[in-house]
DNA sequence: TTCTATTTGCAAATCATTTGCAATAAGGGG
DNA sequence: CCCCTTATTGCAAATGATTTGCAAATAGAA
């Protein structure tokens, strides 16, 4: 589910990480905050674009340096094109989606099977730091009748 | 699991279910399935490519034959680089990998999460056909050590 | 063997994403 | 508040995977 964290909250958030990662606090940085701040699915780089003043090239740069600060993360649809959501101070944003294989809709889902499938698997292979990613697709309500 | 299925099931297979979609049995077609048939992890077309004495663009056309066909599975372990498998006759192909971060050592994944998590969760949103897509990622026992 | 529709090779086009580089802006020190 | 150094941005070009147009090659039916 979309943790709507409060505005102030990821300003100052971004300033003190930020800080710690010595860089600096510009425009378009807290732009793609905001924007991601607004949805509850996550976006395209260019589905941010759309909704910035700055270039896309920046868009990209931002998103990774917020990604790897731990304030977006990345999923994979599996359509060749990144989506990134925003995440919550303390949280790994750790969760799925379930997407409509014809119009794309998107549905946050919030379960997850059982951890101990993934620890025996990481065991039974010796994996260390094992995680996962998972998607669900299939057809939406409104796009079954069709 | 690799399903290994016997070398002539696939090419006659394979000519059959050409004949019925009415399409010609080529050397690249058969090549490719070939190729695969040695392999028990999925392949990237350039890696299929590499074995084979056509051009790459004739991989990616029959790769996509193959998988409407449903001889070849598409896999995507999100580093934007499509892997394929091969498809036993009646194989549906559906299971999970375990990659490792460092080194892309692939282990094949049998298992799965119990089949009414998918359920609840189709249901839950009035979705059909629903089917997930899930990889596991981490530190294979050897890159474990550096 | 002949004929025609399908396939292939090759080069160019796409698409998402990254990168080089000069111009611009952030923010610590004075 | 102004300077200076360094990080960041805009823009254009580069990448890398995958697709596509088109003429030449070929599979398969007759
Ligand atoms: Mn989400
Ligand atoms: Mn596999
Ligand atoms: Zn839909
Ligand atoms: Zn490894």
């Amino acid at each position: 589910m979309a943790t709507h964290t409060h505005p102030r909250q990821n300003l100052s958030d971004l300033t003190a990480r930020l800080r710690q990662h010595a860089q600096r606090i510009t425009g378009p940085r807290q732009l793609i905050l905001e924007v991601l701040r607004r949805e509850d699915h996550p976006l395209t780089a260019r589905q941010i674009h759309g909704q910035l003043d700055c270039d896309l090239a920046t868009v990209y740069r931002s998103l990774r340096l917020l990604e790897e600060m731990a304030m977006v993360k990345r999923f994979d649809f599996g359509d060749g094109t990144a989506r990134f959501e925003l995440l919550g101070q303390n949280d790994d944003g750790h969760h799925h989606h379930l997407v409509c294989r014809e119009c794309s809709t998107v549905v946050e889902i919030g379960e997850c099977f059982s951890g101990n499938l993934e620890q025996r698997i990481a065991r039974e292979h010796g994996f260390a730091d094992v995680s996962h990613r998972l998607e669900f697709f299939g057809l939406c309500p409104d796009c079954q009748t069709t």
